[in-house]
DNA sequence: AATGAATGAGGATTCATTCAT
DNA sequence: CATGAATGAATCCTCATTCAT
């Protein structure tokens, strides 16, 4: 029963917050929607800001589980990091509020976001760079400084979560990924040079 | 005497704005600093909403008519690009409501945001691929399809923008620019294969 | 006009707050009886803290002026206490907030309230003890500490303040206090020893 | 072991009470430090007010027993006044609440409050009146109405009570109650007057 | 053109209290 | 008896916006 209640709530939560942002959504209305009182989300939470870091972390925690888990099931570094990359894109879809976080004004949020979002983009890096030790090992791939080459990768692949909503359709997003992986790969010159 | 104070109100509010968001920012605060009255910007502007347009718009024209032309100042493809690039993000730092636009709730932004934003966004795709087909006439770039790569290039550097103020030293972005640069010119891949 | 509503918001939180306290009393129920809206109240005083505050020292004010008045009109230093004592009495009948303010909770109360409580205190110690000054230089008093005996006196005289409004009629008060002057002008030892 | 956790919420009632006041402290608070739930507490005292009046109760009951035992122990009517001036302020430090009974906003307080406070009012002036009476019948004091002064009196101590705690330290409290007891006893005037 | 004044609508919290188990 | 869970009602304060002068 009160278990029910509470995912109803947290249910509720993160659609509301993924439509409106912390802001704008207001604990009324959630209340109403989950079919509880306002002071029960207090007795649960303590306090909006709580509600939604529940709620953040809830969908990173979900993001990574199922990233790891798709990696596992293909071998090749290549195919690794293509797996990465639209596993991400694809779980981005359902956890809108780690996606609008980005979105969200740095000061209307609980100072405990940042360490969600940070923890979730550290332990992206991290998957990103054995990713890259394996295909170095594997003589695949070249570089000259991993953990930078995979921060630089995860930053760039911000810019596409960011779009994801708002602007563009999934389909073509999926083309601009396709054509980002193949220049990471390859790179856009004729002859190569030295990065 | 009118241009005075309108040029006042647009300063504070590109300040404040920059700093707490459109959400947070009040007109209140914005006109005391401005030493006008609050019901003046209601003359000069309408709403709190067009202040903020007519803040970002300067920006945006401001930020394109600094990147063309220090791009003039190069002549080959590569370093078109390098100096796309770093004028784009030292520009940046001072557009500032450029910058945490992307931040900002979609629906906490007045609609016409979006269309300031993507045309800066589009202006941008438009000088990539002008770069773009420059080197490929050159011989110096080799790419299946210039819109398609620019605008995912335009995507993958919108990750940086993000971060650009809050989470990194401009010194360590730098770096992972450049690392960027590097991968986009040449791939990570030791093998050239088709991209 | 703005001083109309002015007055008129202060005259009915000073009759709120006077009957129900700070805590008790809610801006909205002063803005409905002064004909005003909420924000008003705000516009005019920032806080709810910031009316009471101002209603205090309006009385404090009030009624030191009106002792101050009184005291200059009788000669004798028994005159002088006598008036000091009824005035202050029949004056307070009116200073329902500087009354109560003995009678609310430290906490719930702004910390600048002691400053206006103390301040009204400190003031009638004074006019106590220049009464006494007059008093022993004419030979009709003694006493050994004259500032000491003074706040004595002060303290002894708040006793009936917490109990003017709620507990007893004003004439039996006022019976009590005659009595009380008695006792201190004569005491109530049949031989006098040293005090 | 009901008896165990009653005390237990009475003794945790009256610090928090004390401290706070009855508007400020929640019953919450107290149901946590007292270790039972707050659900408990509704069981044992049916409201809050209830167990607030209980609490007053029972230090008006104990300072009450202190001060008639303490007179017990003197003989002389000036020692008895003087006892029971220093035994009531001795205990008033312990009996918070009842201090603070006059500290509090009348309409915060639930009507029986004052039943609790004029009792014990009324049977201080009970024990002022008959040390007055055998002062009288000894021929030490002189007086010509011994009921009218006793309240006076009693009225008089009251406003030491209010500073008590709050604004003086214990020492210079007890330098005024001095002067005070000094002045009652001899007067400030140099020749007897008639009282 | 410039502004002082006034306001309506909205939202996060807190807490005493009830009730089923 | 004891309690966990649920709630309704209350209240302070903020701010964009309007309007008369």
């Amino acid at each position: 029963m009160k278990q029910e209640k509470l995912e109803s709530i947290l249910d509720t939560a993160r659609k509301m917050f993924g439509r409106y942002g912390i802001q704008k959504t207001n604990l009324g209305e959630i209340a109403s929607l989950a079919r509880v009182a306002k002071a029960t989300i207090y007795n649960y939470f303590g306090s909006k800001d709580q509600v939604y870091l529940e709620v953040l972390q809830r969908e990173a925690d979900d993001i990574l589980k199922k990233i790891e888990a798709a990696i596992e099931r293909v071998r090749s570094p290549i195919e690794k990091l293509r797996t990465f990359v639209s596993t991400k894109f694809r779980c981005m879809k359902e956890a809108v509020n780690i996606i609008n976080l980005g979105r969200e004004r740095t000061d209307s949020v609980p100072p405990k976001t940042d360490r969600i979002r940070n923890d979730l983009f550290e332990r992206e890096v991290g998957i990103i760079s054995s990713i890259f030790e394996l295909g170095v090992k594997e003589g695949i791939f070249r570089t000259t400084d991993i953990l930078l080459t995979a921060r630089a990768i995860a930053y760039a692949l911000r810019g596409f979560e960011l779009t994801w909503l708002v602007e563009e359709s999934s389909e073509r997003i999926e083309h601009y990924l396709d054509k980002l992986i193949a220049v990471l790969f390859n790179g856009i010159l004729v002859e190569k040079v030295e990065g």
